[in-house]
DNA sequence: TTGCTTGTTATATATGTTATAATACAAAGC
DNA sequence: GCTTTGTATTATAACATATATAACAAGCAA
């Protein structure tokens, strides 16, 4: 599981490896039930400490997207939260869409890629 | 200029200002030349301490949504961007897009919703 | 000129976050 | 028993956040 991991962002560490297997579950490169690196051998590849990769497994674990037993490793969870889409995701799009209008991207334009990042096409 | 702030938010109240204020500017709450509140004022509605309020008018002022003069005050850019869709605002998008869809946020209303932001409707 | 308002800069302080480091523990499988 | 796994603890360093206070610089008005 290859993470490509910026140093120099303001995005935390921990975060960017949350993300990148949250965005690797949505596009199916990671499936339910798929194991994923243990929390070492990810520490190690990743270049990190043990415990930074640790802050983002628990997080993914306390957001639902994986589960974990003492020694079967960590796991893609089965079923995932069905909330529907949250306050907090909510206002985060909301900042986006407005730094994109204002960036002058088109509404279709915004549109089209909205729809192809959520496909996973690109 | 109300400021809803969370103060139990992950977010910085910092962040939280700049953010309030790109989102007025951009469903044209605030138009170009407007003038927005002096950072004493800012802090004193908002609560908040005047540097926080200052460090959130930097980032405006450095990302281009503002310019201040001396004594004119500070007021909305005549001009912006124009960039289009920058690296850092595509990742992001990319993960509220895998998050809404692991949410079993269906990609039609994902879509409609994108939308509706841009478009300043909700 | 004098004084006020404006953004800006500086210093100090307290608190929380991030990341590393080094251990140690508990549970499960071989 | 031994290894592998996640988990927890403690310590430390560096950075970010927020407050508090003060001072500075520029422009405008009385």
């Amino acid at each position: 599981m290859l993470m490509k991991l910026d140093f120099g962002s303001d995005v935390p560490i921990y975060q960017q490896i949350r993300n990148q297997i949250v965005n690797a579950i949505a596009s199916e490169k990671l499936l339910p039930g798929d194991k994923i690196p243990a929390i070492r051998v990810m520490a190690d590849e990743a270049g990190v400490n043990m415990m930074t990769v640790n802050k983002a497994y628990a997080l993914l674990k306390q957001e639902g997207y994986i589960k974990s037993e003492r020694r079967g490793g960590t796991v893609v969870a089965e079923e995932f939260g069905k909330g529907g889409l949250g306050e907090g995701l909510r206002e985060r799009l909301r900042v986006i869409a407005s730094e994109a209008r204002l960036a002058a991207v088109s509404e279709e334009e915004f549109i089209k890629l909205c729809g192809k990042l959520y496909r996973g096409e690109i």
